[in-house]
DNA sequence: AATGAATGAGGATTCATTCAT
DNA sequence: AATGAATGAATCCTCATTCAT
């Protein structure tokens, strides 16, 4: 019941954050979006700043985890790694909506440390899962598996947040996949 | 001349939005952070938006331009292409301070299309420019070509925004040398 | 009963009104302190002017009366006036805690003519009576006995309310006592 | 020239202060009744906390000092301390206006210690002075002369803070003098 | 009788911007 | 060219009070 409200607050919020940031965004903005009153927002998060960071947290969430990562990539039933690879890193990819890679990115680039700290712990974390991955299964050395792990995630990552600017008429998902082969191919046929 | 205060004005500016984005910088803080009073500010750029787009438009001079990216890759003393490509992307790469960065990914995150178009500008045209050079030397289709100039540009450049939070210990130089030595590999193994 | 959950919110409400004062004071705060619901205290005082006045109410009733302290300057056991002065003064001064004198205080200095009339009621009641025993008894001319009578009053009665600035250290008792006696001495060795 | 905005806000904001209290007056109506703007008022004074402390320092410094006060009383040319004593008194009380002494009272007051320490200060002082005189020139224990002292200052200032409710009709100067007279009387006939 | 949720009005404070000199 | 003073409009947030249950 009462958290009927809440998400209200918290998608508008959100969506506001993630178009605006944080310092764009007015506390009158968002009580407008929710249809709520600006004091209600200030019971249930006190302050906008741990509002945004409900968003924040929220966001993250949503995020396929660093353990399902984990999970996809060795799964025992995916005789083929590549095929585990592939499908994990586009379940990782399509977890995550533009607005939730805006908001992230409105994070990490805030002044605020810990928000920062926040917003890539989930991205560190997914691209050090891949690396481990690489570096066992395709017997590389640590730090090539890393440098390989970080330009598919950052790429991929990077691709979401500004898609609406790169590629206007590209189909995503198509590109995406081509991204992620293009990748593996690559790395596949290192000696 | 009045260039010098211009300057001040400029580069603090810069350094703020860079790190607060528009939004969290006060006219007053940079006044204060550039030794000039506001209304020198407004005398000069007429407007907090247009001083921000000045220091936007400041940060995209300073990266080398789609024009000089090409004619590195195209540089005839080149025999070898991969030698031109490294040394064009890596001159692309540490033309970009890592305050330019940020300050394009501030532009380009903002909820003003001018200026998000502004920002991804350089980084768009780059890429066509580094797609139309691997298509044309490597022979790789069009679409590949596209998709591996994405993924390096993109990861190179969200590299340098987020180095800070992604690697505090390592050597950045070193990372990007392996970044693009290793996708370069990748291509020239392709069938 | 009912009447417990009354006492607490005049508990805390006196207390939080006499330190912080009427507008220092938020109905948040008495309901905290008070350990009961904001609509709680409305439900039974209305609004929180009127708890103001309950409380200035019940910090009044608690004062010695200006009846009780005529009742004790003329009782007929006390055949030495000097005595029964003493013992009334005594008894009024004790009557008033550090915190009613302070609620007292807040009240008086309130913007509210009523609030600020109900506070030094009791207060120049004591004074009239006290000069007109002073008068009677010890046949002073009626102005002098006014005069005399003020002094006295005023003077523990800003003693009690500064009490901890004016006299970390010294002991209560003791210096009403002192001032008391010097003052009637004073009275009494009058021409 | 810019003082005299300045002292609008100061007086405006003393004569509110002493009547409402600091919560009590917002810095909406101070700017009213100054007539000038909110912003103003925060570029000369910070806060509002920092506007009352202004005022309160410029009532304090309208006081007589305790030095002036010493001086006063330790006057070569009075033969006479008792002279020497009722002009000292005289002034020290008529330096403080209504206003002035409902503005100490409401900072002494206060929830806020430093405030009421600054308030009361200069009441300890004079009350100091006022004993060691006492004790010095009318051969006084040390312990009488301090009491005496701070029963007169006490009920002097109180008298002036709660004036217009104690004598609606008296005459203030007439009463003052025989008070202090009075009390003059009392010490003089001691032992 | 009691409470969690809700709110209109207003609190102190700051902002981008402009004026007068 | 340069600046101190000024301001309307907003900012985040809180308050006394009421409603629905």
């Amino acid at each position: 019941m009462a958290s009927k409200i809440v998400n209200k607050i918290l998608d508008g919020a959100t969506e506001l954050f993630a178009r605006q940031g944080y310092f764009g965004t007015t506390t009158r903005e968002i009580a407008l979006k929710a249809d709520v009153t600006e004091p209600s927002i200030y019971r249930l998060f006190l302050t906008k700043e741990k509002l945004f960071e409900h968003c924040l947290a929220g966001v993250i969430e949503r995020c396929v985890t660093p353990a399902q990562f984990e999970l996809a990539l060795s799964s025992p039933e995916a005789g083929d790694f590549s095929e585990a690879l592939l499908r994990a890193v586009r379940a990782w990819y399509s977890s995550i909506s533009g607005q939730s890679a805006r908001l992230l990115m409105q994070a990490a680039l805030s002044d605020n440390r810990q928000w920062s700290e926040m917003a890539y712990a989930p991205i560190t974390a997914i691209i050090a899962v891949l690396a481990k991955s690489l570096a066992r299964e395709l017997d590389l050395p640590r730090r090539t598996a890393a440098v390989a792990a970080r330009t598919l995630i950052l790429a991929l990552f990077h691709f979401k947040v500004a898609r609406p600017m790169l590629s206007s008429t590209e189909n995503e998902r198509q590109s995406v996949e081509k991204t992620i082969e293009q990748w593996l191919a690559g790395l596949h046929r290192r000696p």
